[in-house]
RNA sequence: GCCCCCAUGGUGUAGUGGUCAGCACGCCAGCUUUUCACGCUGGUAGCGGGGGUUCGACUCCCCCUGGGGGUACCA
């Protein structure tokens, strides 16, 4: 790319209704924009009115006021050094939200320039987890690494330019100038003409980050370090790679987790000595396990893989993910993903740290499940356990599981036979619950054909006969099938196991003695 | 240590100076009921503390406290 074009002009302009380019836009192929029409239309919405203020809480951000935003280009930017956790997943949706509700192209970019870490096998897992959820990207994934050519020229042309340099000065000499010249000055180091690459911060001065969800906030030169941009072997770093990538893919937002906020000015100068225009940001509040501390695999579902692990349906978890930080205008809950593309509004993200609540992603979960038709559910549960011919199991249960997870243990008796529940059987097959065990099977043997209503009558003729509770018919059946006392309802269950085999089953258990 | 961000019930949030502080999850109770769930009804619980500004602060400002992030030749 030809930077000298690039810099031409702002990245971003004030963009005011009316200033719609009517021509243009209607020429315009999307949702994919062609590099060649981007330049002639790099102009990027800022958020109305006050600049890059945050608008007033509460008030979105309508379309029309994203008359050009066929210009906004996002990107979602993982580092595969492990799996992709709940964070990066609500990281990368917020963005694919962001990109859908605006027109704006997101741009998948792999963060690889930590070559100890980074693994091929973590990069497929991202994709994966992006698969799975059903966040897709207009282009990539990009390698950083595969831009190291375009990186070291720049690296160069910033050493070259005065606005970098090489300093032997290692971690430890930075903490000992610190002792020496206080907090109140960051770590300004020696041009040596060898060792890694450090950015010359300004002393003077300050960098501000402007941040469509925060507000502005000021970083003071003098408490900055002047940072390493590359090691001594040449290979950049991070908040170099960064801030070069975003401006060569043309970045108009950089929507990313609050961990990045304190970096910004960094990523900033960069572009500043670069003499290149800055991006909009929006730092999202980080998630936190349900101890408040960071997510960790100690609480159960930490990474995308985990949560399918554990049953939950990508767009349940899609939904709980975008409400995580997130709140529709009018505060609804269960909101589909078209609805969540109609009002998801970066502007009205919350700035406050959320917790994972698996409690609720669960009961959300469950919402979702009842929604599915018997057979795509049964899809969905066949795909998950392996196992087929579960229609019939699924249809009888499908009101009593939360997760796919939970079908199993409620249901697995169908297929693999009674399990054992010493407790169960204690407590409902005492001499009272095998009288009425063999009552059952009595009344059940004759009827003929073994359907749902009239296996019900034979039942509560039982009961009534007995002059019982219907617990103490049902329970004991109920054991006799499944080994447990929980179990789909009694009558469905006999009906799918059918006659022979409810009676084969209530027989062993009376003969169980 | 220094820099930065954040602060409404247990949890996620609504709320832009005057509200009985709303919704959802959870929890508790009742109803329904063959177990467990689902569902329905009701209930419990909150503006972290202190100063200001104002006729009036959850809302604006400051301090404190608490939580989080950054401070890497990690991202």
């Amino acid at each position: 790319m030809d930077e000298q074009r690039v810099h031409a002009r702002p990245l971003h302009r004030r963009v005011e209704p009316g200033d719609l380019l009517p021509g243009v836009l209607a020429r315009l192929p999307r949702p994919r924009v062609l590099v060649e029409d981007l330049d002639r239309l790099r102009v990027a919405l800022h958020p109305p009115r006050d600049g890059l203020r945050r608008p007033a809480r509460g008030r979105d951000v309508g379309a029309d006021q994203h008359v050009v935003s066929c210009c906004m280009r996002v990107r979602f930017a993982p580092s595969p050094t492990g799996a992709l956790h709940v964070g990066g997943a609500r990281t990368a949706l917020y963005n694919w939200l962001h990109a859908r509700r605006t027109g704006a192209t997101l741009v998948l970019r792999i963060e690889d320039t930590d070559r100890e870490r980074s693994t091929p096998e973590n990069v497929e897992q991202i994709l994966d987890a992006l698969r799975w959820l059903q966040i897709d990207y207009d282009e990539g994934p990009i390698s950083q690494v595969s831009r190291t050519e375009r990186h070291q020229e720049v690296l160069h042309r910033l050493i070259d330019g005065g606005h970098a340099y090489r300093c032997t000065a290692t971690g430890e000499d930075v903490k000992a100038y610190k002792a020496q010249h206080g907090s109140e000055r960051g770590f300004r180091g020696e041009d040596e003409g060898e060792g890694a690459v450090r950015l010359r911060v300004p002393d003077a001065g300050s960098t501000v980050v402007h941040d469509v969800i925060r507000g502005d906030t000021t970083f003071d030169h003098r408490h900055l370090d002047d940072p390493v941009i590359a090691r001594a072997d040449g290979s950049v770093l991070y908040n170099f790679a960064v801030a070069v990538d975003d401006l060569d893919g043309q970045i108009t937002h950089v929507i990313r987790g609050e961990d990045h906020l304190s970096n910004t000015p960094k990523q900033l100068l960069v572009l500043e000595a670069l003499g290149a225009p800055q991006p909009v940001y929006a730092h999202l509040p980080l998630l936190h396990g349900p101890d408040g501390r960071k997510l960790s695999k100690r609480h159960g579902a930490a990474s995308v893989q985990d949560l399918r692990e554990a049953g939950f349906l990508p767009e349940a978890a899609r939904n709980y993910l975008a409400l995580l930080g997130w709140g529709s205008a009018d505060d609804e809950t269960i909101l589909s993903s078209d609805q969540l593309v109609e009002q998801f509004s970066i502007e009205r993200v919350s700035r406050n740290p959320a917790r994972f609540d698996e409690q609720k992603l669960r009961w959300l979960n469950g919402r979702y499940l009842r929604e599915l038709s018997t057979d795509e559910l049964t899809a969905r549960l066949e795909e998950y356990t392996g196992r087929t011919g579960l229609r019939d199991a699924v249809e009888i249960s499908r009101e009593k599981v939360q997760t796919l997870a939970d079908f199993w243990p409620l249901a697995g008796f169908v297929f693999d036979g009674p399990s054992d529940d010493p407790q169960a059987r204690e407590r409902w097959l005492d001499a009272d619950g095998r009288s009425a065990l063999r009552d059952a099977r009595r009344a059940l043997e004759p009827v003929r054909p073994f359907a749902q209503d009239d296996v019900e009558a034979a039942l509560r003729g039982v009961v009534e006969a007995r002059s019982a509770k219907p617990r103490d018919v049902f329970q004991p059946v109920r054991v006799a099938l499944a080994g447990t006392t929980v179990s789909p309802g009694i009558f469905e269950t006999l009906v799918v196991l059918g006659r022979d085999e409810s009676l084969e089953r209530i027989d062993r258990a009376l003969a169980a003695g």
